[in-house]
DNA sequence: TGGGCACCTATTGTATACAATTTGCTCCCG
DNA sequence: CGGGAGCAAATTGTATACAATAGGTGCCCA
């Protein structure tokens, strides 16, 4: 869409994802409006939707800042993740079509296509990952279900490490993601879910590792 | 709060819960901001509001309407509310502080005091009710799925159909609470993360029960 | 009669002006 | 010095006017 305030989500999004703002930072409307280009009004819409994604929150009076996430956040947000992803994929197991299986068998040769080389793809890689994971979120044919993972999967501090991921870590993801189809193919919905469960729990000791070796870079830089 | 959009979110809120808008009526925000007696501006925030939570919804030309639940939704609802309540209350069995299951029980004491009179106080059961359940939530300190949970719990139907309720099942409500403030007494996660999914799956059919009589009803309505 | 186009109306989207609230500062008094 | 009271500036909240878009209705023409 191209209306002011779907914009102003854009543009105030990838400034964040951008990392031009860091966590603790205040940020006023009229700030957003400028760096967005549009008046205050959709830039409000645009903060409640990136609220609902905990991309921003509010202080007890109403203003805007960038929140900053402890590991226990992120280890929370990994658990909902698996529990819902998880639940997701068991009723995908028995909704897929053989078509919808095929395209997520398409969809993650992609992926290990985007891995194979010395230099990894990282952003086709980021981009068939989450073109997968949608996928089997939408063949849950559960509204809500997709509405609160969509809340939980878009989270700056994945994106902003995924740099960080070795080699090793993303091919183990795309065979995960192998094992999920051949689940899917042998319509076992508990199989499923516990692939998808070990899958997102994984990539959080992943995740975490990685975060604590960005962290420690910080240090030093701010030492500097 | 006392700000207007706050008026409104509790006006139209009243206005659907009460059902004076049958699911599948549309409304304009101009209607919802003589309902509300503000102007459109904060309507528009209560609206959105109240889309988070799924009392309402937008068509594709974000025209609102109150959408429609079928007996399949209600029980993903209910799936859902058991897997997050149920892991919430396994978080807040290690979490809770002597005062706060001290708390809990008093609430349950009232829920208890609702009940059991011949002609229960369904108002205030649900009231009663509710805390406790947000008490139980916000002692998870998760704030990730206290948002979640709040988009599932307040549903127009539930509380709709509560008068259908027997007070038999009004009363074993309050009496798995008295299991679930044991089981957080005990401090004991899983028996706390089971007695809260039971509780709420049977929530699920009492309530898909009552679902049916008063379709039934309204059939026979409609065929007068 | 039926399909499509043009217009008119209803509705949502955006900007702007102003009101209400919060914040932080300064100055005064102890 | 320290702690408020009170003022000024910054920020958020609300109303209103106008712009853009979607819906519906009737007319025209095949």
């Amino acid at each position: 869409m191209s209306t002011a305030s779907d914009i102003a989500y854009e543009k105030i999004r990838s400034h964040l994802l951008a990392g031009e703002a860091r966590p603790g930072d205040r940020l006023t409307e009229q700030q957003l409006a400028e760096i967005a280009g549009v008046s205050r009004t959709p830039v409000r819409e645009a903060v409640q939707r990136l609220e609902r994604e905990l991309l921003l929150m509010r202080t007890a009076s109403n203003r805007i800042f960038v929140p900053d996430w402890g590991e226990d956040e992120i280890d929370e947000m990994f658990t909902l993740r698996q529990m819902l992803e998880g639940h997701a994929a068991e009723r995908a197991a028995t909704r897929l079509t053989e078509e919808q299986i095929e395209q997520l068998a398409a969809i993650n040769a992609t992926l290990h296509e985007a891995v194979a080389p010395e230099q990894p793809d990282v952003a086709r890689f980021l981009d068939a990952n989450r073109l997968f994971h949608e996928a089997v979120t939408d063949a849950a044919h559960s509204p809500r279900l997709g509405q609160i993972l969509a809340m939980l999967v878009e989270q700056p501090v994945v994106l902003h490490t995924a740099r960080e991921y070795s080699i090793e870590d993303l091919k183990q993801s795309a065979r995960d993601h192998d094992e999920l189809i051949a689940a899917f193919r042998a319509r076992d919905p508990n199989w499923a879910r516990a692939v998808m469960g070990s899958h997102l729990r994984r990539a959080f000791h992943v995740f975490a590792d990685a975060m604590k070796d960005q962290s420690k870079g910080l240090e030093s830089e701010a030492a500097e």
